[in-house]
DNA sequence: TTTACTGTACCGTCTGGACGGTAATGTCAA
DNA sequence: TTGACATTACCGTCCAGACGGTACAGTAAA
């Protein structure tokens, strides 16, 4: 057990065991499905004791609660990077949205299947999710001016994330980019017509 | 136990015990989080001793199979009355779709979260969803003739079905009003443009 | 000495499922 | 019409295993 472990800390610094311990549970989810995460499994699958594993998060609801804030925190920090990114354009916040968002779906091992794991088993966990999606779909509201529009992009963007979400891809990538012009196209009009 | 059991069959028929099980076990998923959906509770909500549940559902995945079959009858038998409702209007299909899809949304007690419950436990279960949802997508596609609108509105509807799915409304009823309003005013436009 | 673990052993609880029984409801020949 | 048997639709009990969590002794680096 444990053979491979002892490479020197300094060289290549492997990420933190608290890191390995999240994308491990994250991939797991995806494995063997949200619902069947065992915290033997995920320590074994992080390479780390059990031991080790409940030095970091004494309870498997802390686990849990580091899977969604870790991803929320993520994607706003990647919302306002984006942001500053496009500068003061049309309609900057529902694009950046919806970037950030289509990049977040793009992603090889998505954080989402650790978050659905979080909400399946405490679905209390939605709370804070609801709260963080109500705040940005209301700031893209103001932003655009235009709630017709800002609502049917959000729909859009949240139907491609329940698809990651369970990683069960209905739509080919060149449907999605289809879909994905039409809504631009159609952000495009509001801004033309002086949403804006 | 078991007192209250013995009305006459004849009398008020209550529902069989196997769709009462299915029942329970959605309302279930609802309440204790789809992932801590156990087959004693099941039993028990839906006045059913454990022994009667698994003559039933010999095995647990049977009563999921079965939760994730009957939705998708249910929603396919929806779908086809609706359509043969609306006639042969123009882009008829996608008209369904939105109405079907809209009603199962407001559904007060909605099977969705057994749905949930059978994917997060039994991720394969997944592929007959994809194979449905892939199916008809295509079939609106055909329909309408309209990729790009065809897409918008299909993933629309994932993004509203999934915070339903979820029990999680970031929406309010007006909203969701706005966007569907919105989507049929943009295929009244390709319904116009000789699309159909 | 403290921090950050490893490794092992263990406990109480819950879960899926097997099993043996049983009451009611047909089915059918005599 | 009746008795014999079969099927259906459950009930109630039991169990092996998995799980979350605790406890603790050891260790290696800073």
């Amino acid at each position: 057990m444990g053979a491979v472990r002892k490479l020197p800390p300094t060289a290549l610094p492997r990420p933190s065991a608290r890191a390995r311990i999240l994308s491990a549970a994250a991939d797991l989810a995806r494995d063997v499905g949200p619902a069947n995460l065992s915290l033997d499994a995920v320590a074994a699958r992080a390479g780390v004791s059990k031991g080790g594993l409940l030095y970091h998060f004494p309870a498997k609801l802390d686990l849990l609660e580091a899977l969604v804030g870790d991803h929320l925190e993520t994607f706003d920090r990647d919302l306002e990077t984006q942001q500053a990114l496009l500068g003061a354009g049309p309609a900057a916040a529902l694009h950046a949205y919806l970037d950030v968002s289509l990049a977040d779906c793009r992603k090889q091992t998505p954080p989402p299947a650790g978050v659905l794991a979080a909400i399946v088993q405490h679905p209390e966990m939605l709370k804070p999710i609801k709260h963080f999606k109500r705040q940005i779909l209301d700031r893209l509201k103001a932003d655009t001016g235009h709630d017709a529009t800002t609502l049917v992009a959000f729909l859009v963007m949240e139907g491609l994330r329940s698809m990651k979400l369970f990683d069960a891809d209905v739509l080919s990538d060149e449907e999605t980019a289809t879909a994905m012009e039409a809504l631009r196209a159609m952000i495009g009009r509001i801004e033309e017509a002086g949403g804006v």
